[in-house]
DNA sequence: CTTCCTCTGTGACAAGAGTCACTGTACTCC
DNA sequence: GGAGTACAGTGACTCTTGTCACAGAGGAAG
């Protein structure tokens, strides 16, 4: 186990305690992931709440048939829910992180997590907050799924990769339909529309955004 | 305000420690709200937690246009977990509450809330377990709206009915429609297919659950 | 009984999205 | 430089869902 850099851990939570912190520091154990390697998937058990200190984390759902959709990503200084409050749960799709590019967490082992609600009250908030934050997430997701067209959804699907790693969208055509549960054609005709309209334009690997409101 | 029935009460939240249980009794206020009202809407100042004692509410999903769609219904015993976490929101669409049949509900003003989290145990986890149970449900619809055809949806919606408010189902089409932001027409033949299964029966105004396991 | 209104059933058509087949294009590795 | 491979573009077709138009059917109220 590596050494944890407290001075950047804090500028991650800064909104900790400092006797949390110190507790923190002490109880729990830095982890690296590898770009592309599942962090996580529902039904195994676990047994530690996640805490991303730098990268970026996809969750997603899965269904029987491979079929999957992007939920949200998590950035640093969020917490993971889910870890927060996997129950067992045995049905056929699943809850999935990934982690898209390298990423460090920090594994808080549960009954510590548990134990720190009732101790520390910034600790629940945080809990609480993340909870929230992530229930937002998701309503704009399912918002998206249920009420839009493709196109908007492609839309809203890029806006929020922006957000979160830049106007460089590192994506093929294919990987993009996986993670909006659709096909490669059908997501190539409407990236080939955006760039049309000089929202984007189209590489081998990668497409630039310029501007997603103008559309 | 009604003279609170404790015994009633207690029944429908045993977790719930004794000196809550007191507190509750004194701070809270009944509250009954009747068929087809609304109970809440985001954006509005949400100023108590909703703690459901009799009948059963729906929690749906609306965009600007007045497209619908149902997230999960709440039972006694439930409480809305997003009273619980209701941020200032601005967004366009909104999650609304509405009342199916005459309803019961008990308010907790938000700063006993908030305060009972860290002062009463049962309370903390009465709150998370509602976070996740809500969590879930809005998952698992999710699910079906992402990897499912309208066909297996309807199945999914019925079910959940059923388990909510037995084999009748009083519904018109329209209704049925609007909830699975679909249209008539298409619920209609839907139904139709369903009912020459065997699965279900029809009639003006409502239907017959039989078997929705035989599809 | 008659009128009116809401709910339901149905056929025809349109639009969106998925699938198939095939072509072209850029990059990588010998 | 040539072969092989993954990625991207495109047309044709199908299926599902939504829309439009209209016809019955059942209830309610007078």
């Amino acid at each position: 186990m590596e050494i944890l850099d407290k001075e950047e851990i804090l500028k991650q939570f800064p909104q900790l305690e400092q006797p949390l912190m110190d507790e923190l520091l002490k109880q729990s154990t830095l982890k690296t992931i590898e770009a592309g390697d599942e962090v996580m998937r529902t039904g195994q058990y676990i047994k530690s709440t996640i805490l991303l200190l730098s990268g970026l984390l996809k969750v997603y759902r899965e269904d029987d048939e491979g079929n999957e959709f992007l939920m949200y990503y998590l950035e640093p200084g969020n917490a993971c829910a889910l870890s927060m409050m996997c129950t067992a749960r045995n049905e056929k799709s699943q809850i999935m992180a990934k982690a898209v590019t390298d990423v460090e967490v920090l594994l808080v082992p549960s009954h510590l997590s548990e134990m720190w609600l009732g101790k520390y009250k910034s600790w629940h908030n945080f809990v609480i907050a993340s909870y929230r934050q992530r229930f937002e997430e998701l309503l704009q997701t399912l918002d998206s799924i249920a009420f839009k067209g493709l196109d908007e959804r492609l839309l809203f699907y890029l806006k929020r990769h922006v957000k979160v790693s830049g106007k460089e969208v590192r994506l093929s055509h294919q990987q993009i339909a996986d993670e909006l549960n659709s096909s490669r054609e059908v997501i190539s005709r409407l990236l080939k529309k955006l760039e049309q309209t000089g929202a984007i334009t189209l590489h081998r690997n990668y497409l630039e955004v310029h501007d997603l409101e103008i559309v």
